[in-house]
DNA sequence: CTACACACTCGTCAGAGAGT
DNA sequence: ACTCTCTGACGAGTGTGTAG
């Protein structure tokens, strides 16, 4: 997993999680620590996984609830668009009226 | 056919806010 | 203070249209 985004070092008493900036950021490199004392490295990596798996879903649900909002916007764009038609015509109708009987 | 621009999708990170 | 979830932003990968 270390090719992907970042890798683990101990130094002392810390294990630190150092994530490598993109090739192209300018961003420094972000530093995330645990104390070795309860986070062994393997567990850490659990939760990592965990974690970005989790957050990878909640993306997932984000993106499907916001496609699912557009599409019901549109639709009621869709249904004022017809109500706004109808009244102009209905508007229409009655005026034409009106300026029969004024005759 | 190739090179490029643009749009779209996906995974990840970082930060805010809520809950414990 | 710590953990968890949600969400905006970003970069990388991919698909598509178009000019040369």
């Amino acid at each position: 997993w270390a090719a992907a985004t970042g890798q683990y070092t101990t130094t002392g008493d810390m294990t630190i999680y150092q994530i490598r900036a993109p090739a192209t950021a300018l961003s420094q490199g972000v530093v995330m620590a645990a104390s070795l004392g309860s986070l062994h490295t393997e567990e850490a990596t659990c939760k990592r996984e965990l974690r970005l798996m989790k957050n990878r879903e909640a993306a997932q649900e984000r993106r499907r609830k916001k496609k699912e909002y557009v599409k019901c916007l549109e639709n009621r764009v869709a249904v004022l668009e017809n109500q706004n038609k109808t009244l102009i015509e209905e508007l229409k109708a009655l005026k034409d009226l009106y300026c029969h009987k004024a005759e």
